[in-house]
DNA sequence: GATGAATGAGTATTCATTCAT
DNA sequence: TATGAATGAATACTCATTCAT
């Protein structure tokens, strides 16, 4: 969903397991990935996963704290993955683009995918303390790598500074989430395209901003 | 959430109920919407939905065809209720201030709810073919409406008619209701004012644009 | 298990409830009662019983809050219902002769159960503290009655007022209950008419104390 | 609970074991026992046994044939444990003030434990014939030392034969463990002092009961 | 002797929904 | 039209036990 620059954080498990282990650690999270998204994080039985992957329930427990673990699991392998389908031509381009491109890749199975799990991982989290907790963390750090990436931008391109980058950030990861939103209530959408191109014009004319009055960019309206 | 010109859609139960009944239905959906947007749908149990309206599960599928129907009301009743929120000196103003005045009171409770509702709406539809249906017709006719909405500004002011006026009500409709989700995986967002600067400095550009060399705003990056 | 005097206590369910559901709720609780003192409480379970009764544990969860509930009743039930067992010849005779006969009908199946049933909810109890608050009321109450009955026989026989009247009341209830975990961890017990004897012999000592030196009845001797 | 004279029960495991193993196993014994008594046999899982004493639930397998097994020799070492208990002044004394010591203890968190432990035992026992096959040679071997020493007793202070003392130690054993029930189903009890001075009066009786018209002691009263 | 991954059978409980009254 | 007793199917989770390593 959102892509992040250099600094990795670890996703490596905090404990060591053996090789079987994990092995049927991340089976069942790659599984789990694909079940919430597919039929929802309430939708999916942990018997059915179980059972889809060759397991018992039982054996599920042994690995995972509960369903709502193997649910942050999930995400946090999908988030993880998403970064690494980036192409390198795209990296290497300008960071309007790499935004832009984000859009215009929404119809990619693998990114429908993650935005019906973060849905759901959304929904699950609004009445699940624990997993709310454990998720934020995930979230925030995209968050943060992304508007870091995003600031540095703005000082190489010298754009207004009134401009909030972590703003920007979040409406632009928004937009994206909130067309999952979209979709799934049945809305008609445009095509892709056409988001991608809404999305550069807006953000060069960030760029183009400063040449101006820059006055401008930086003031709210007033309501009563 | 989103804001409607005066082309009303009828929101009228399609049968003439008596004036109890009507009342009786109407305080089911109002209290179907705060109890979805609180617990979650799937953590209202019709049960408690009857008992608190001190009526009993049985009366509430003698009203309404089940559970889904129920929301499904609650989301149209909700959104109709938005709309009449918008205070009358905001609606006399440009477009963009009104878009920006969306996201300057993100925090209003009764946005947050809405946004709720339609989160907990979009993750239900995602399994109920039916609600998805159901609920399809609700939000193009609002996404529409507004869009007609902005291309009347687009006229007004003379905005690049590349810019496809569609995809930026989706867009900042998406950004709106994406806030909810990431809200609820609980990142940290910033301040409503931030929003609304943004989004209004975007806006403005759009405005500035077409006075500068038009060919800019129209075209898409290209992707290998 | 214990008698009690007139002074009935209210059994009847604080809700009124219909005819067609006090009769499904009296079918449970003494199926119930059955079940858990011939299988345990955690051994019979809830789908079980329900099958037993021809209905569907659903049905039983909308009449009591839970298992614990069931238990709690059938506990109440069981010990009116034993209350009621007394043959009125046996009423109408000395209270000493009333305890002997409590343990000359141990083996009695409706008592052995009833102990069962006890020994049960004791050790559900201790793991529930909502149960054990349920149970410790009409526990506590058939001891006051039951204590009330022996103050009332010490005054008529002019026994040594030293004597602890509600120590001897819980001191026999006890023997009665204890009897009942030796014989669950396959004690070889001696047969009722020996314990009967052994009371009546005892109590009667109590009575003919006073008539020697009050003194020795009433020190306890003193330990390092 | 009960005292034994001399007559020591082999308590050994029949295979000799390593002295390795033989430390492993009281341990995982002593804790089993704890547990058990604490959280209820159905309620302290093997595994948590397992992890509470630095093994795998693996290893208690190897140890023991399975958590039946396990409580029957918590039982065991429990029952053995507790006659060492017994400070030898009290031994020293006559054996009425023995048995009242049994009961002015009553609160010594030792007894308090073994009695929780019995009764987890005996309701596990109703339904686990093996297990209560295992336990019925303890209990009947503790009745039977216990029993011998009353004999002794009785001849001794030439005591009315006609007073059964397997009734008798069988009754105050059973008072002891009913203490137990009662407690757990939450009733209020005396203090163990009013008990202890209640069996010491009663014991005292037998003792005087002879010197004057031993018929009144053995006859037990007749019911219809 | 010990590990720990896996089993498989089981549990209490919940809930949308129906229907005779 | 409302009631509420009942359904039936599903669910997350637990646990004693086994066995290949």
């Amino acid at each position: 969903m959102w892509m992040p620059p250099p600094p990795v954080r670890s996703t490596a498990p905090p404990r060591r397991l053996t090789p079987k282990a994990q092995a049927t650690r991340s089976r069942l999270v790659a599984l789990a990935a694909e079940a919430f998204a597919e039929e929802g994080y309430a939708g999916a039985s942990v018997r059915d996963l179980a059972s889809r992957s060759g397991l018992t329930s039982g054996a599920i427990y042994g690995t995972f704290r509960g369903k709502a673990e193997l649910l942050a699991e999930a995400v946090d392998a999908s988030i993880a993955a998403d970064l690494e389908t980036l192409p390198g031509a795209v990296l290497a381009g300008p960071l309007p683009a790499i935004d832009a491109y984000q859009f215009a890749t929404l119809d990619d199975p693998a990114r429908a995918r993650l935005r019906a799990l973060l849905l759901e991982a959304a929904v699950a989290a609004r009445s699940d303390r624990p997993l709310r907790d454990r998720l934020r963390d995930t979230v925030n750090g995209r968050l943060d790598d992304w508007t870091a990436a995003h600031d540095a931008w703005r000082a190489a391109q010298g754009i207004d500074p009134a401009v909030d980058m972590r703003a920007l950030v979040v409406l632009l990861v928004s937009a994206d989430l909130g067309l999952g939103v979209l979709g799934a209530l049945g809305a008609e959408l445009p095509d892709p395209e056409s988001f991608a191109a809404l999305i550069a014009a807006l953000l060069a004319s960030l760029e183009r901003g400063h040449e101006r009055d820059g006055a401008s960019s930086g003031g709210a309206p007033t309501w009563p």
